[in-house]
DNA sequence: ATTATCTATAGATCTATAGATAATGC
DNA sequence: ATTATCTATAGATCTATAGATAATGC
């Protein structure tokens, strides 16, 4: 709790049942129900019953994994996250020239977003009916992903692939990358008249790069 | 209809009351008190109830000038691109050299978002709610605002002001100030905390403007 | 007479829980 | 014996409408 990065790792959700293996795994099941709802009908026209029916146990049981709907929101939220999160880390090459580094983690990212463009929208259009506390670690996450940019880039400046940056001219290209990544699921409507995917990412990759080096 | 640019006006909405300045009052009244519910509390949390009260009359008058409750929505949305809309036409400057007018252009554009930030939150979170019809209403408006800065930037390419741009470039610039200045509303809780709005909007317009000349 | 407004409510939900039943492990 | 699961439902809504009343204009 001290360290702001920690926030990411959210908060325990109560629940009636001992076996935590157990309760991993049922809630595994509710986030793959709930997401799929969720993305199809909003939050608030998913009920609980249409949850823990494609989830496969009854209403009665969803209740001892969960104590309110919101705690389902915020469980798969947290877990959009997560996924988002590994399959950057995964990907991002810490060794070497930075500048390329970066090049490649963009254009990673990007194609990331393009295929968890539903989950992307779900976060932006649901993140506020999470409770106050929920949301402050559904953003400390956020800011914990935008921070994977945020180090590239303070490596490209060390290593001198990069052009100087101030302090707050690293967070403000990291926040770009990242909202110019969520951009295409959320104008896909519009952009998709004028680009591909393959040609947007260069397109955006480019422009982010040259205002760089 | 044949025009796409016809489409942003939106359609019509069917009411049992016969005077259209009353309707159009009552309209305003409407959507006036429901901006504020739907941003306090959100779409689905506002009641039906909630709205006639603060409009100021009873539920039952409510739904002589709506059929649903969507139609509120539809008529808060429309009302806050319209607002939009005019705040930067307003200010557009279309005589002169056309890359400061950009760069002012940007500049009034990034304040207004600031101003209107509830507002532009409101659209990302609930245009989902809109039927389709409707959400075809909506972005039309938004790909017309849109287009108050390819616009603009073509006619810096005409002009010389700004260096040529091939055509799908023009669109993806324009969305990027569109998405940049949205992005003061929904990442504030981080940006805050490097830059004051002003410092935002000058570090912004610069590496747009950078990218162009 | 016609138009606008209000009151009262039908009908349809939905979340969360209480209490009963089934499964598990000692 | 303990833990997990299920069935049934209490209690609380909420949208939209029907029918009664008030206001308006000829």
């Amino acid at each position: 709790m001290s360290d702001p990065r920690a926030l990411a790792d959210g908060h325990e959700i109560p629940t009636e049942v001992k076996d935590p293996g157990l309760v991993a795994q049922r809630r595994r099941q509710i986030v793959d129900a709930a997401v799929g709802l969720f993305i199809a009908n909003g939050f608030h026209k998913t009920t609980t019953r249409q949850i823990a029916k494609a989830a496969g146990f009854s209403i009665g049981n969803l209740y001892q994994y969960v104590k309110t709907k919101e705690d389902v929101l915020y469980l798969v939220c947290q877990a959009i996250h997560q996924e988002m999160e590994e399959r950057l880390n995964q990907r991002v090459r810490y060794a070497g020239n930075a500048a390329s580094a970066l090049a490649e983690a963009i254009e990673n990212y990007f194609l990331v977003c393009h295929q968890m463009s539903d989950h992307i929208l779900l976060i932006y259009q649901e993140t506020k009916s999470l409770t106050r506390q929920s949301m402050r670690f559904v953003l400390a996450h956020e800011e914990r992903i935008t921070q994977i940019f945020a180090d590239l880039l303070r490596k490209g400046v060390t290593d001198y692939t990069l052009k100087p940056l101030q302090r707050g001219q690293v967070e403000l290209m990291a926040h770009n990358i990242m909202v110019l990544g969520h951009m295409w699921t959320f104008r896909r409507w519009s952009l998709a008249r004028h680009f591909s995917l393959d040609e947007y990412v260069q397109h955006q990759r480019d422009l982010i790069m040259s205002e760089l080096i």
